[in-house]
DNA sequence: TGTATCCATACGTATAGACGTTTCCTCTCC
DNA sequence: GGAGAGGAAACGTCTATACGTATGGATACA
């Protein structure tokens, strides 16, 4: 990380500030609650203007790094508010994040017309031709974590592959980079429900043991629906995290 | 609704031109997908600097009203993403915004010790001073959503009684108004737990039913944790909805 | 007919400067 | 000693201007 701005550099001089000044946080150089130093100080040592001084803080803030009172300064917000949990994830990232080691065993991939519940999430009419669907069951540390069921809307004439699937590790990376299809936003709702017979069996627990049931709807870019979701997860093993912002 | 941005209004310009274009959008003026103008042609319309155009913009993009395309213009979201339900909101609010009558019944408020889990949730060392806990019983349309616990943690000398609660209609507004404590950012977590035979009675379901359990530290302006909040839902009639963004 | 280039338009980044508002400290006067 | 006025510092809002970069269509040319 360097500490100061380049003027050559590609990425822009706010991104490259919000960098410095988060590097300075997380190393403990600025401390909690304490002020950084002034919009106007900061224009001076980093030769940039107060609008992009401003830019980089704007970003900071959204990010929960630090936060701001009229009249007073910008301060340096706790440590702990700086892991941003509820950022849209997915199942191995939000494993990583907990220090799990993320698995899956992928049981089923394939074309299928898709139920009407799952028509109307994805907006479309039913009945409708075959769509992608993929059922894994994930694991977390070498045990069964939770029960996934993902539906895909691809663009005409797109196909995943099970050997695709491989080689770009995970269904974002392969729609990100093959596609240029990125989740930006998600809805999410999560309800308790109760385990069949035949989802006890996979997840290796008791029929009718309690479990978390999360069904995602995410959007992309132009925020269009591309992607329904659902996972039955472990009731004992499973905790959800949230971060909620005024 | 005005329809262009007044300079002696008291409050910020780009702030009036959001509101402006927000209700173009919820009106259906501005139809989903479409371009809305450029920000050269509002900066004619609306007599205002592209900077103010470009801020009010950031805000309605933020609040999912607007996505922006470089090169291409900017587009109004589709309707639905315009519900931010996963914005930080107290159960009177979240049951209201469901269509469903929020309702509660107080069973117990006081000062008591703070068992250790909570000391360490709210940051104070163990063992703590008696601080407020309030218990209650929440209602939706009439019967038992969930059972709640919250600590609070007030400044010093500060109490808060049933008869003021009663007068303010709820803690959240109490606070606000009378110590001018605004939450601003939350951690939740959820999981699943099952009903003790205490809970049970109180939320009139049988013993050993899966409930939906929510903890939440609510933090304030200065990022300082205020509240701690424990709900138990009943897992028969409770949908947490959460937004996620990138 | 097809392709390559150019250009208008739109958003993205950046600067310099001005004035408003809030906070807090200091100094003065009673 | 206390209350009030004044001022410095910090964030908040706003303008005018310039140039960068992505998109998509029009135009020119092979």
């Amino acid at each position: 990380m360097t500490d100061s701005v380049d003027p050559k550099d590609i990425s822009p001089r706010y991104y490259q500030l919000a960098n410095i000044i988060r590097e300075r946080i997380i190393t403990g150089e600025l401390e909690q609650h304490k002020p950084i130093p002034s919009e106007r100080q900061m224009e001076e040592i980093y030769s940039v203007s107060r609008t992009t001084v401003r830019q980089a803080l704007d970003l900071l803030e959204r990010q929960g790094y630090v936060y701001r009172e009229h009249g007073r300064g910008t301060f340096v917000s706790p440590q702990k508010l700086q892991k941003r949990i509820s950022d849209l994830t997915s199942f191995s990232e939000d494993m990583k994040q907990r220090g799990i080691e993320p698995g899956q065993k992928i049981l089923e991939i394939g074309l299928v017309e898709p139920p009407e519940g799952v028509c109307r999430k994805l907006e479309l009419t039913f009945p409708h031709e075959p769509i992608l669907r993929i059922t894994r069951l994930r694991l977390g540390d070498g045990t069964p974590m939770g029960l996934q069921t993902s539906y895909y809307l691809l663009p005409d004439g797109c196909e995943i592959t099970t050997a695709e699937l491989e080689v770009y590790g995970s269904v974002y990376n392969l729609l990100e980079e093959k596609l240029h299809i990125v989740p930006t936003e998600a809805d999410e709702t999560l309800e308790v429900a109760l385990a069949t017979p035949n989802e006890a069996a996979l997840l290796q627990i008791k029929p009718g043991s309690p479990l978390l049931l999360s069904e995602r709807t995410t959007y992309s870019q132009n925020r269009r629906v591309f992607e329904f979701v659902k996972i039955l997860y472990r009731g004992d093993r499973y905790i959800y995290t949230a971060k909620l912002t005024r």
